[in-house]
DNA sequence: CAACCGTGGAG
DNA sequence: TCTCCAAGGTT
């Protein structure tokens, strides 16, 4: 691992910062201004997804909900709604718990510090570097994907940064990096040079701004960081999702446990199956409707399978009628089986 | 710590 | 089609 001097670090603060001045993203919507909500609000929506995907849900969350106090005395399917389709709803459930805490138990007064910021729900080391530095001002690196390829390039740094135990490796190799005077432009600088000059594909080092300061570069072995560990496949998953209408046309829906995956969320009802062979009642469509999450494959069949007595539905089911439907937040994999259905409808009527 | 938790884009 | 992964956090 690279150990810079002082002069080295002043220097790499100098061109970062001119570089970032002049081509980074300042046009982000969530830049326009510091203030700490709108900065929570982006950071929750940008983990794990992608700028382009993020901009026109952080707009329209916005423009819905301004302010800290609009959205703490928001009604959660409203936030799920503004949410939908996005993914990771853990992150709009606990966003919204976070604005409730700052409203009702802080009486509006922001946590400012690292430490404190770590407190709201949803936020974790990452995420509270980046409100602290962004919004506060506080010297700290908001060590993200971004930070671990660019610095583990720089720097060559070998440990593995799939392994939790790594975050304290770069912490401690890049705190002292960090510029004390403009700490949140170089946080966010670190990120436009990831996604730019040093992405994860494809990077183009030769006519980045840091170029000078990248060891791995500098020793042709840049394609070997960061060091990695691969994850696993998802495991593949049969199900069945049951089409059944009531005799007012509509259609039946399950509502998925509090916890775990999808939580809370409506669709048809799922069973899962060890083979197609298992599908009870008419099987709707040749093949599977596919839907990968990061854990899990699902392969889902739709088959024809009435409920025999409506009066007596479990507790977790229910008919919904079209207009009630669209009021509600649904994830993507029931949006595809909607989909798939109304073609199926369509084939039959012709 | 390892597993869990969504989705869409790129190669 | 398949694989990887993108501004991570929680349990």
């Amino acid at each position: 691992m690279e150990n810079w001097n002082q002069t080295t670090i002043n220097a790499f603060r100098k061109d970062l910062l001119a570089w970032y001045d002049q081509e980074g993203r300042a046009a982000l919507p969530w830049r326009q201004n510091t203030d700490p909500y709108r900065i929570l609000v982006s950071e929750l929506m940008l983990q794990q997804t992608r700028v382009d995907t993020v901009i026109t849900y952080f707009n329209r969350f916005m423009e819905a909900l301004p302010t800290v106090a609009d959205l703490a005395a928001a009604d959660e399917d409203l936030v799920l709604k503004l949410w939908e389709g996005l993914g990771y709803y853990s992150r709009a459930r606990n966003l919204h718990k976070a604005a409730k805490y700052v409203v009702n138990d802080l009486q509006g007064h922001w946590p400012e510090s690292y430490d404190d910021l770590q407190d709201l729900p949803g936020v974790g080391p990452y995420t509270a570097a980046a409100i602290a530095s962004i919004a506060f001002g506080q010297v700290v690196p908001a060590i993200d994907g971004n930070f671990f390829r660019v610095f583990s390039r720089l720097l060559k740094i070998d440990d593995d940064i799939a392994q939790p135990k790594t975050r304290k490796v770069f912490y401690q190799a890049i705190e002292p990096i960090v510029d004390p005077e403009r700490p949140g432009d170089f946080n966010q600088a670190i990120m436009d040079l990831g996604t730019t000059y040093m992405k994860t594909d494809n990077p183009d080092t030769l006519h980045s701004p840091v170029k000078k300061y990248n060891a791995a570069f500098r020793d042709g072995v840049e394609d070997q960081y960061p060091v990695k560990t691969k994850k696993k496949k998802p495991v593949r998953q049969i199900y069945q999702a049951q089409v059944a209408y009531d005799d007012q046309g509509r259609l039946l829906y399950e509502q998925r446990p509090k916890t775990g995956l999808l939580a809370n969320f409506w669709t048809l009802p799922l069973k899962q199956v060890e083979s197609i062979e298992e599908l009870a009642g008419k099987q709707l469509t040749l093949k599977p409707i596919v839907h990968v999450f990061s854990h899990r494959r699902w392969e889902i069949w739709l088959v024809d399978l009435p409920v025999k007595n409506q009066q007596n539905l479990p507790t977790n089911m229910t008919f919904l009628s079209s207009k009630e439907q669209e009021a509600l937040a649904l994830p993507k994999v029931q949006h595809k089986l909607l989909d798939q259905l109304k073609e199926v409808d369509d084939v039959s009527k012709r």
